[in-house]
DNA sequence: TATATAATTCAACGCGTATTGAAGTAATAT
DNA sequence: ATATTACTTCAATACGCGTTGAATTATATA
């Protein structure tokens, strides 16, 4: 997945409710009806939400065997991993690294000499 | 941090242009200028979105000791590695559980085995 | 004191998005 | 057929947020 997208499922990730849903397919895959009890929330905004969460590709649908109008959410793996990786890489503390003189009055010892210099004057 | 400020931190990482940010801060602090040459933007907007990841706990500031008209920008490690670690875990693969049958046709073996008898019938 | 510089803050605009209630779709049950 | 159900889509609203340009603060220099 292209750095946008990554971005993307950021985006989507950064809400509470869509964190909540993903909580909750996470501990199993779930009904529209179950997420609405447990969020305490109008189905039709859940499926909104369920919609942002399967279009940017974190979660998948697939439809009951036995009676087509229930749908039951899972976890695309895939996506997951990956966003998890690219965090994980993103917010590495090793990288961190001091700043480069490359800015500023301290940018150069010429300056330093100079500022204490005029201090000395 | 608590879960809110967590998800805010999410939230604030959002933005292409505070990845960005992040990211030129990660390699070398640096100051409002160069990042201003870097993004091509304005340095006010450089400031407000400096300012919301300052607000979120995910960056600081410091000084220049020459010349305090300069501000150099630090990652917050502390922060940095929590909201790392949250990802990390909650982006856990290890953890997803196959659907919990609570709910829909499919939830009881009765409602399967009645099924069943209907299309025998 | 007056001017210049680095950065920040402020006010305002426009766009995106979360939410709401109603209408629509698809599948099943009577 | 008609009604019911599970869910989705639509239209409208309201709020938040990124962006912009001007004003402001803080510091340093002439």
């Amino acid at each position: 997945m292209e750095i946008n997208g990554l971005i993307n499922c950021i985006k989507v990730l950064a809400d509470p409710t869509r964190m909540k849903l993903l909580d909750l397919i996470k501990h199993g895959t779930q009904c529209n009806c179950e997420f609405s009890d447990a969020l305490e929330l109008p189905p039709n905004l859940i499926s909104h939400h369920l919609r942002i969460l399967r279009k940017c590709g974190l979660v998948e649908t697939e439809k009951d065997p036995l009676d087509a109008r229930w749908v039951y959410y899972n976890i695309n793996k895939k996506t997951f991993i990956e966003l998890r990786e690219f965090l994980y890489e993103f917010l590495d503390p090793a990288e961190i690294q001091p700043r480069a003189l490359s800015c500023g009055p301290s940018s150069s010892l010429l300056a330093m000499a100079e500022k204490f210099s005029n201090i000395k004057k």
